[in-house]
DNA sequence: CCGGACGCCTGTCGGC
DNA sequence: TGCCGACAGGCGTCCG
C-alpha cells in the first residue's frame, strides 16, 4: 500500500517520538514476513538509542550506533506509537518498545512487509545499494528520467514504477502523475521526447509532495503513526475512480490493467 | 540485457 | 446466508 508519501508521512510521524529514545525490548510476535526477522534482531536493537530516523525509497531505517533497523511496509503495513501496555491487536508483529513507555508497532495484515538489521551502511544492502534517484532530492529531473527510460521498450507506467528508474512511485501515484502530464499509461517509455520527460518528472514531485503535505492517501488500511488516515484520497484525479468524470473533460475515466495491476487514465486527455 | 508472469499473504467486496 | 472469484498503496524471482 504504502508509496513514497505514506512512508515519508510515517517517518515524518515517528521520528519525535523515536528520536533519541533507548529501546528497551522488541517483540516479534510473528517473524514471518516477507523475509524471516533475524533471530538477532532483538538483541541487536535492544539497548540502542534511535539516532536518525531516514528513508530511501519506500524503505524506513531506523539508525542506531551499533547498526540500522531496515524496515518496509509492503502493501498493508503501518506503523504507530502506542502506550506500550497497550494490547495488540491481530496482525500487530513487532513491538520496539522504547524508554518512554511508549512502542513503535509494526502492524502489516499481508506480511509482505520487511524488517531486517544491518551493521554497514543501508545504503550498501543488496536491498538497497541499486536503487534509482529520489524523486524528491535534487539529483531527479527530466534529463536524469530521460535517461533513465531511454532504452525501455516497456509502457511508461511500468517504467516509473521501476524502483531503478525513480523510486517510491508506486500504482496510485503513477496514475496520477500520468494524468497531471496528460500521458497514456501504455506509451513506450523509451519513445518519450525530453519535454514530455520534463513534464512527468516535474509532475511526479508535484504530486508526491503535495501527497506528503496531506498525509499521505489513505483507501483502506493505511493510517498515520497516530492511527489517523491521510487526506490525499480527496484529491486523486483517475486512480480508483473508473467510470466517474475525468475533472479535466468530464469523459468517463478508463480502467485497465497494465502489467498485473490497475491503471485509471482518461483516454481522451492522455496521449 | 529485457519484459512479462508469478508468488508471497490476508481481508474485503460483489455477484450468484 | 454462504460460497467463490476478483482485487488490494510492493517487489524479488524466475523464465523465455
Amino acid at each position: 500500500m504504502p508509496e513514497l508519501p505514506e512512508v515519508e508521512t510515517t517517518r515524518r510521524g515517528i521520528a519525535p517520538h523515536v528520536l533519541g529514545r533507548r529501546v528497551v525490548e522488541v517483540i516479534v510476535r510473528q517473524p514471518r514476513l516477507r523475509w524471516p526477522i533475524p533471530e538477532s534482531l532483538a538483541g541487536d536493537l535492544k539497548g540502542q538509542p534511535i539516532e536518525d530516523v531516514g528513508r530511501r525509497g519506500k524503505y524506513l531505517l531506523l539508525h542506531t550506533g551499533k547498526g540500522t533497523a531496515i524496515l518496509h511496509l509492503g502493501m498493508s503495513g503501518s506503523l504507530r506509537i502506542v502506550d506500550a501496555d497497550l494490547a495488540p491487536r491481530p496482525h500487530d508483529h513487532v513491538d520496539i518498545r522504547l524508554d518512554s513507555g511508549r512502542a513503535l508497532r509494526l502492524h502489516d495484515p499481508r506480511r509482505f512487509g520487511a524488517l531486517l538489521w544491518t551493521r554497514d551502511d543501508p545504503l550498501a544492502h543488496e536491498l538497497l545499494r541499486e536503487l534509482g534517484p529520489e524523486p524528491l532530492g535534487e539529483d531527479f529531473d527530466g534529463d536524469v528520467l530521460h535517461a533513465g527510460l531511454r532504452a525501455r521498450r516497456c509502457a511508461i507506467k511500468l517504467a516509473i514504477m521501476d524502483s531503478h528508474v525513480v523510486v517510491g512511485v508506486g500504482n496510485i501515484y503513477a496514475s496520477e502523475a500520468l494524468f497531471r502530464a496528460r500521458i497514456h499509461p501504455r506509451r513506450c517509455a523509451g519513445a518519450l521526447s525530453r519535454p514530455a520527460c520534463r513534464r512527468l518528472a516535474e509532475v511526479i514531485r508535484e504530486v508526491l509532495s503535495e501527497a506528503v503535505a496531506q498525509g499521505g492517501t489513505t483507501l483502506r488500511d493505511f493510517v498515520k503513526e497516530d492511527g489517523e488516515p491521510g487526506y490525499f484520497a480527496q484529491h486523486l484525479n483517475v486512480y480508483d475512480r473508473a467510470g466517474l468524470p475525468c475533472p479535466a473533460c468530464g469523459k468517463p475515466v478508463t480502467r485497465a490493467v497494465i502489467g498485473q495491476r490497475s491503471s485509471f487514465y482518461c483516454t481522451h486527455c492522455q496521449r
